[in-house]
DNA sequence: GGAAACATTGAACCATGGTTCAATGTCGTA
DNA sequence: TACGACATTGAACCATGGTTCAATGTTTCC
């Protein structure tokens, strides 16, 4: 199979055709040619387009971002630097983010415990709870 | 200081006062009278609540999930069970958060790693680059 | 040939978490 | 008493990433 209508292009990256068209608006993807009925007809380029763009999504890109990724691809001159840029801004984030999330593990253990101890006592401790594991967990307030 | 203003309040909580207004529409808070001119005038324990929903949010509460928590508060009973399923559900998703972001940053890595080669063989192997890695890292396609 | 399945378009709508605006009113300080 | 800073309201707007709708046209398969 290498062309596609949109349904089929849809159903071979597991996306609804909704979303394939919202992309189309958005100039992340563009079907080889039109049917005599006016149907799109992708290439296997425009699968592999969408794919790359469901794994950027899934890396946390924004479709601003892929945009530029693709279009840099797009263009004559090989933009190495852009790319690792947007790369690197993605990497610092992620691990920004790993960081945050353990903060927040460990926060929500904490709040789970006091919790439970609360009820142990009788009363729910979750506001209160909160107050005090604020403390110990301040670093959460440093992320957004 | 155990009353605010609007703006006092923002200021004490660092939020702006539009967001205090918003987080009142949303029923998380209320200011508990009004100034002879209309003003809002809030106490200590709704500076509380306007942390708490911070902290919340910083843990990846939705503000529903949070009007659920401050509303079991304010009840009489004390629902632990209630509190304790959504702190376990957010934990159950940092976990699994945490286990996407580490996909995602080997993938990064990877990226980069694709794109350097290319720099120097002179093309841009971007996209390329981007499809031999989703083998490695497929896993990344099983987080949305 | 006719029904079912699939496709077309533009526009409107959705959720989330807010921000901005305009027109008006109030408070504190000099 | 006047000025600037601060507050009031409802309504509209924003970004992100889509989904849904209605009215219509095309393909495919029996």
């Amino acid at each position: 199979m290498d062309h596609y209508t949109i349904g089929q292009l849809a159903r071979a990256a597991d996306v609804p055709t909704s979303t394939v068209r919202y992309y189309e608006r958005r100039g992340l993807l563009w079907p080889g040619s039109r049917s005599k009925g006016n149907y799109r007809i992708f290439g296997t380029d425009a699968l592999k387009r969408l794919r790359f763009v469901r794994s950027a999504q899934a890396a946390g890109f924004t479709l601003s971002d892929i945009t530029a990724l693709l279009d840099f691809r797009d263009g004559d001159a090989a933009p190495c630097k852009e790319v690792q840029d947007l790369i690197a801004a993605r990497l610092d984030n992620v691990v920004e983010q790993i960081k945050h999330f353990k903060v927040v593990d460990r926060m929500l253990r904490e709040w789970m415990k006091v919790c439970r101890e609360a009820e142990r006592s009788g009363r729910c401790g979750v506001l209160e709870g909160l107050q005090s594991t604020k403390k110990r967990c301040s670093k959460v307030r440093e992320f957004s």
